[in-house]
DNA sequence: TCGATTTGCTACAACGTTGAAGCATTTTAG
DNA sequence: CTAAAATGCTTCAACGTTGTAGCAAATCGA
């Protein structure tokens, strides 16, 4: 089987000059005659050659191979950031190691970086963990660059690119506004310390002001595990003590799918008499048989496109600022005007 | 930032041993007493020393690499094998190099593929393109092993692991054949020879002569294309033509999500009218605001996994027999007993 | 026509690691 | 007490590349 590949050396054999007369030939690096340079050339067509970029690794001390660890939970979403990322890849002759972490796992996070390390990529591109903050910094001391995407680790000096989750939150809820509600609930996480989503409940309530409406948490919101079912039993909860809500802001699909079975369940009309909005327009969003998802998109793909470059940036010694892309409402079945 | 790693010449002048004893105290490999073993051992840990595995990798001739070459598109379900892959690869302290290449589109596929090779990575896992089979061949002769997933060229001499796409067209037909029904549909493909979904077909009809029911392609089959529009436009015209049908095989999510919506949309009832039944048990396939599919799932990522296992074992220079893994049927609230 | 420059190559070392071989010194066996 | 074996090292070369330096021959300039 795995025939033994030729090396600059068979060629040089084989073209009569030295291995080196054969690299500048092959590189355009040196000074070789046209001649042997066409000759070695057709030589190493000949031969099959291919370059062997791990030795070349070696001596230059860069790999052209990036890192992409990501949580493996949530694999949808971080999947198409990590799709975006290797097709720039591509493009940059760069190539991808792949390394998948358990959510909230920091061993597994921890271990997947070091493999990164141990094989001397250039770079990593990493959803951090929140509990791992100490090992980040270890690497932004004496690490090759690393790029937060997505989430951003308190108190560790490393760039970022991530999408304005508040401006989202707004977003949405100006969406419902405009649609003539009032009375609009949000669903928080029972997860403590949840950054994103936070952000998105703040931009909530930026946007409640904006129209002069008081935010009512202890009335409109509630904690909710951000799942199916999550949704559903607190959407439910949330309708049966304020019968005045005419729309709900999930952060997250999931929960939206649960918040409009909750509803509908209670049995309410999805939307003409109450209206929901998820967040990150996963493939279930759009992929509805009835009841298509109103969602905030975040652009997944841009997120990886924009992190390489940023990577790369990085890896060239540039200087990068931290970068936050916009998210956009995408309309669909699930709003609509207020019934009041 | 990133600064110079420590490496073997580092800790044996630290030790005041030569290189190659520090090696041989870090590995177990060769003779070493238990002095100096420990000495330099905590004298790696001092310096932070971890191994240059491009440079081991470059004098084993062995990078414990794998490439993994998929399609971009159905990203979710190439995905949870991709993690299946990934995880296992973690066990064995392999690293996994990604590639992408968008559907069908055989230039990607095969530049993917080539950068594979010139990081000499020890194996490739792939889900190949159809009409690529010439490249595939020159790999068997003369590449690192390589194994196709799902998809299995032909004339290509290449091991294989799959799901038994006849089995699972028989299951989801006999699902139904259990529940009463006797007009069951079926949406083929309008993409001419796509083998796995032929496959399922033949499971299908296997199903039904089993039942002793004659297989009527005439007035129960249609091409379709694949998709959620394809699957409703195609549902509708069978359903216009032939009224007997009480339910319909999809032999993809997405089509039978657009199945079901084809059956709402003229009226009937799902699943006491009519029954669907899709293929793939993707995320969307559960994730579902009200009718949550019944479906055959594939297991993706037992997939990966034993896909890993099998690419070891032909690295090893193990002779391996293809594989074909067992489907499941996923019942949901799509289906139920036939009206008739 | 002769010194200076350019051209086209080669030689050597290095990147970080490991396999193979060798060589004192110590330990063991008879 | 001595030959044989084991121990604990070292040295060298190699994996496939590329950077640096150097050198003879060819070309150029005045």
């Amino acid at each position: 089987m795995s025939a033994r590949r030729s090396t600059i050396k068979d060629i040089a054999l084989a073209a009569g000059v030295s291995p080196r007369a054969v690299s500048a030939a092959l590189n355009d690096t040196g000074r070789v005659s046209p001649a042997t340079r066409e000759r070695v050339r057709s030589l190493a067509r000949q031969l099959n050659y291919r370059p062997n970029v791990m030795a070349r690794a070696l001596v230059r001390s860069r790999t052209y191979m990036v890192g992409a660890v990501f949580p493996y939970a949530n694999v949808s979403f971080f999947n198409e950031i990590i799709s975006g990322i290797e097709a720039r890849c591509t493009e940059r002759n760069y190539d991808v190691l792949l390394g998948n972490a358990s959510l909230l796992h920091a061993e597994e996070e921890q271990r997947a970086i070091q493999r990164m390390l141990d094989r001397r990529v250039d770079g990593i591109v990493c959803a951090p963990d929140v509990t791992e903050a100490e090992l980040f910094r270890n690497l932004a001391a004496s690490g090759p660059p690393v790029l937060q995407v997505m989430t951003r680790l308190p108190g560790v000096d490393l760039p970022y690119i991530g999408v304005d989750n508040e401006l989202g939150g707004s977003l949405a809820c100006r969406h419902l506004l405009n649609l003539g509600h009032r009375n609009i609930a949000f669903l928080a996480s029972t997860r403590p310390n949840y950054a994103e989503i936070d952000q998105r409940r703040r931009g909530y309530h930026a946007a409640l002001t904006e129209a002069r409406i008081e935010p009512q948490p202890e009335r409109n919101e509630t904690a909710c595990d951000l799942t199916i079912d999550g949704g559903r039993v607190a959407t439910q909860g949330l309708l049966r003590h304020n019968k005045a809500i005419t729309a709900i802001f999930a952060p997250t699909d999931y929960a939206a799918i649960g918040a409009v079975q909750g509803c509908l369940e209670l049995g309410l009309r999805v939307p003409e008499e109450i209206s929901v909005v998820g967040y990150d327009d996963l493939e279930v969003a759009a992929a509805q048989i009835l009841y298509p998802l109103t969602t905030v998109a975040q652009p997944k793909r841009d997120i990886g496109i924009q992190a390489f470059d940023l990577l790369e940036a990085l890896i060239e010694g540039e200087h990068v600022a931290s970068r936050l892309l916009h998210p956009t409402l995408v309309p669909r079945s699930t709003t609509a005007r207020s019934p009041r």
